[in-house]
DNA sequence: CACGTACCGTTAGCAAGGCTAATGATCTAG
DNA sequence: CTAGATCATTAGCCTTGCTAACGGTACGTG
C-alpha cells in the first residue's frame, strides 16, 4: 500500500486527528532514542536558538520556546553550570540579562546535533526521495502552524 | 514562496534536523492549546489505545506507549479514579490485570477527541488541499518510522 | 529632582509524569 | 515441591512545567 493516491479522507478533521497521533508517537520514539549523554530536548533547543539567532535575553528565549520566564531562568542556569552558555549584563539596561553561547556551547551544538540526529537520519535514509520531499514539505507547514 | 520547488537540501541529515525542530515546536504548541478540561496527552493516549485494541494488561499498555510499567500503573490508576477505565482480574493468570474502558471512558474518547482536535483542525482548514495532502502523507511516514 | 508605575529576571513552592530499585504475589519448569 | 521467572505495584527521586510574589532598574510626570 503506497502513500498518496486513492484515499478519500483528506478533510481537515480527519487529517488533524491522524496527525496528532503521528506526532505523539514519533515524539516519544525520538525521546526514547536520545542517548544518556545528550542534553534534554528543551535545553538543546535553547542552544540551537542561540546558535541560530545569536545572544538573547531570557525573556525572549522564553517567548521563543513557548515557556514561562521562570522555567527559562532555570533551564539557562543549568546550561550555565554546564558551561555551555554564559550570562553577561546588558549594555544599557541593567534589568536585562544577555545569554550567549560559550565556545563549549558552540561545540556542543554541533556534536550533539550530529549524535542526536543519527537515528532519525538513518530512518530517513531508508525512504525514497519522494517520501523525503513529503517530510520536508511537512516541516515547513508544521513550523508555520506552530508559529500562530 | 511556495513549499516545494527550489530547495536543494533534501538529504536525510538536513531533513532530519529540520524535522526534529518542527516536531518539537508543534508539540509544544499543541500542548499549549489543550484546554484545562482535557486529559493530559498521555492519559488520552491510553484511552485511544484501549478504544482501538480492546482490553489490555498494564504491561502491554506500557510497551505500546513506550513507557515503563510503574508509569503506566500510575496513569491507569488516575483513569480509574476518573471512572474512565476499570481493572478486572485476568481469567486464568492472577498476576495479571486487565484494563478496559468503561462506558464513560468510551464517551470520553469521542468527546475529548472532538474537542481536542478543534484547534489543529482549524489550522488545517486554512491550508490548501495540496498542503493537506502533504501532511496526510507525512502522517503515514511518521507512523511507519515511529513503529521501529 | 523625586516619585510612582511598569518591566525584567529571579526565588519559592507546587504538580505532573518520567525513571530505577525493590517487594509481593503468582506461575511454571524441572 | 521448590527455584526462578514474570507481572504489577510501591517508594522515592528527578526534571520540567506552572503561578505568585519579590527586588532591582528604567522611565514618564509632576
Amino acid at each position: 500500500m503506497s502513500s498518496s493516491s486513492r484515499r478519500s479522507s483528506r478533510s481537515p478533521a480527519t487529517v488533524g486527528g491522524d496527525l496528532r497521533v503521528a506526532l505523539t508517537r514519533i515524539s516519544r520514539r525520538l525521546r526514547a532514542e536520545r542517548g544518556e549523554a545528550d542534553l534534554p530536548e528543551g535545553q538543546f533547543g535553547i542552544l540551537t536558538v542561540l546558535h541560530k539567532h545569536g545572544e538573547m535575553s531570557p525573556g525572549s528565549l522564553a517567548e521563543h520556546e513557548r515557556v514561562r520566564p521562570p522555567s527559562m531562568t532555570r533551564a539557562v542556569n543549568t546550561l550555565v553550570e554546564l558551561g555551555l552558555v554564559e550570562k553577561v549584563e546588558h549594555a544599557t539596561d541593567k534589568r536585562q540579562v544577555v545569554v550567549r553561547l560559550t565556545t563549549a556551547g558552540e561545540r556542543e551544538v554541533a556534536e550533539t546535533r550530529r549524535r542526536r540526529d543519527a537515528w532519525l537520519t538513518k530512518q530517513l535514509s531508508t525512504l525514497t526521495v519522494e517520501e523525503r520531499e513529503i517530510l520536508a514539505g511537512a516541516n515547513e507547514l508544521l513550523i508555520r502552524i506552530a508559529a500562530r
